[in-house]
DNA sequence: TTGTAGGCGTTATCAC
DNA sequence: GTGATAACGCCTACAA
């Protein structure tokens, strides 16, 4: 309300205003510790009197560092993309840091919208969530010092910062779930071979099996598309078999599919967890509207998004600091640096099995699982 | 992959190549036509050869407009956000723009949050989504020429560009629906009477009912929150009153109370729709998963998100042809242009009703209801 | 510690 | 039509 930001002021104005030079302005809007404390309080002052925000353009053009994190995201309707937004975004506002969003969509010439992003040099880091094909281009640019972190499930989290979860351990403890259920015949239904997340969930599948003393079953096996027709499909393939060569448990992919399987299975009159218990992988909103509510495997979603969004503002801090290529090693206040470059920071947030009406133990009560993860 | 960003050239260089000066780089990349064609060419064509793009932060410096779409938004994973930002994306990947994305969410001071942006001079155009408190502030920024279009169901359209849905025909439609349908009970759930929408959806449901001879039941009238625990406490209050007095038929304010009064429904063993037909507001994703599936209006979320932009990104193109005060009335072209700061356009966005499994006619088959409107 | 001056990459206003 | 050149607002040596 005081000071309208209309007048366009510069800090020349700021400058005059307070009796200094432009260079001192400049100096206290930095946070430069070599200004005389009382000057910086005056200059402070009439900064908040006339709420003076400096032109970010004219910062960046100057060599200043930008205050935008560019994030690079699939279309927002994505079912995870929401939360982790909300993540990164609550982690933001407590920084002096902004978003530029950039959704890669159908139309958009791929390969280009890199350089052109990074040409513009207006960000000062980037966040790349589930960038697809885009993914080859990153560890080269995150090389030539570009502050990154990947969020992805397809790719292989190798030469780029990574942040995610650790689907062999959940596709395990999913696996294990139902086996303490008292099941034995336990199918999977799995994505895109392509998806490095596919092989992981199958790997913790069968790991859990083969512990359990069960071999897995080709048979119980199988291979869809992570989207929810394929889980109709897989539902449609099943249910046509003879009843005796039903599992009695379904460990699916993702939620996705599983919404599709859940629809065909009350179709058909499929009773769920009854004559097949459901568990899921993601945990999306949905899953705990459908019917019946899916038990399913938890990502933190909206913590993913807030870990990656801290490395990479840690990432600026360091980054900027060496110069372009400096020797590897180096020490600062006790805390050791390390080199991001040179081995970049792969997380691993853990994941809780969420239970719901989609699943059910079939032993004596008095022998029921434990509650979760 | 032909020419590296990384040598940071600038139009200088692209001028040396093409044997040029900087100034007929520039006219070139701005398509100014008094630039001979066949230079033009020969610019155009170097500047592909070596990917450039243009420093964005020089080019605001310097006076030109940015391509950059200021997007204020309350958070992500709000249920109608995503919809309406993948039609936001989805029309800009089209265009040349960029979106910044401002996501408001408690912590932030949000007085200055406007102030800010506006500050930074970063961005061409402000799309308002759901501004809550900010909108207040919206007009004086759009009458000091400022492009901006607001998304809103909370203030009353005034002053500034708007875009969404008319409630009072929707509600109306969806109360007509139920009329059809046969119920004469109908009760109705609203949301805070401060919103905009609320009074405008309950005047379409009495208007509903007193078409049809029907005087609203102030029995039948709850007023509650807009979120699922108030569907949750509506319904408790509803069912612990005696069987008579209950309605056939509940129109709820929005889909998030029908979530809660739907669960409550189901816990007490009220079979819906046979014992009471609702219909919600909105057609979130969940309404399709819930049980039983929810008949509800829907708000095109997308579509009212790529009309916001595509309005606003006309009234950059308009508001920077014009001196920032001039005389009101010009034509370009034939075209009758029209002055947004003096009639701010409102642009009303038509629902459908969507029914699913919670509704249903209670009329002989021979007499059931249309599909819809 | 503080001020002065040059430069960042573009656009825009001039002359030519 | 084309080419110099002065802004644009800030940062940062360098000088004082």
């Amino acid at each position: 309300m005081s000071g309208e930001t209309q007048g366009k002021l510069t800090i020349l104005d700021i400058a005059r205003l307070a009796g200094v030079s432009k260079a001192t302005v400049s100096r206290v809007l930095n946070r430069n510790p070599s200004v005389d404390p009382v000057l910086a309080q005056r200059v402070m002052k009439v900064v908040q009197e006339h709420n003076f925000v400096p032109n970010i353009t004219a910062t960046v053009l100057a060599g200043g560092r930008t205050q935008l994190i560019g994030v690079l995201a699939p279309p927002l309707n994505w079912p995870a993309i929401p939360e982790i937004m909300r993540g990164v975004a609550e982690y933001l506002e407590g920084s002096p840091y902004e978003i530029v969003l950039y959704c890669i969509g159908s139309q958009r010439n791929h390969a280009d919208v890199l350089n052109r992003i990074l040409a513009m040099r207006m960000i000062s880091g980037l966040l790349a969530i589930f960038p697809g094909g885009l993914a080859r281009q990153l560890p080269v640019h995150f090389q030539q010092g570009l502050p990154l972190v990947m969020i992805d499930d397809q790719e292989e989290p190798e030469g780029v910062p990574w942040v995610g979860v650790d689907n062999l351990t959940s596709a395990y403890k999913a696996t294990q779930y139902l086996l303490a259920c008292g099941h034995t015949r336990i199918a999977h239904i799995q994505g895109p071979l392509s998806y490095h997340c596919t092989v992981e969930r199958y790997q913790g599948y069968c790991q859990a099996l083969r512990e359990a003393g069960i071999t897995p079953d080709p048979d119980l096996l199988f291979q869809s598309n992570f989207e929810q027709s394929g889980g109709r499909h897989c539902a449609s393939v099943l249910f046509a078999r003879e009843r005796d060569r039903w599992p009695t448990a379904l460990f699916i992919g993702n939620d996705e599919m599983a919404y599709g399987f859940l629809e065909v299975a009350q179709e058909l009159g499929v009773r769920i967890p009854e004559d097949i218990a459901v568990v899921g992988f993601d945990d999306y909103i949905i899953s705990a509207h459908t019917n019946p509510p899916l038990t399913t495997v938890h990502q933190p979603f909206s913590d993913i998004g807030r870990t990656a969004i801290d490395l990479l503002l840690s990432m600026i801090d360091h980054m900027s600091e060496k110069q372009p290529t400096r020797d590897g090693r180096q020490t600062s206040g006790g805390v050791p640096t390390q080199d991001y470059r040179m081995d970049p920071p792969c997380i691993h947030l853990p994941t809780t099995l969420v239970q719901r009406a989609s699943s059910r133990s079939v032993l004596p009560a008095s022998r029921q699982p434990g509650s979760n993860s």
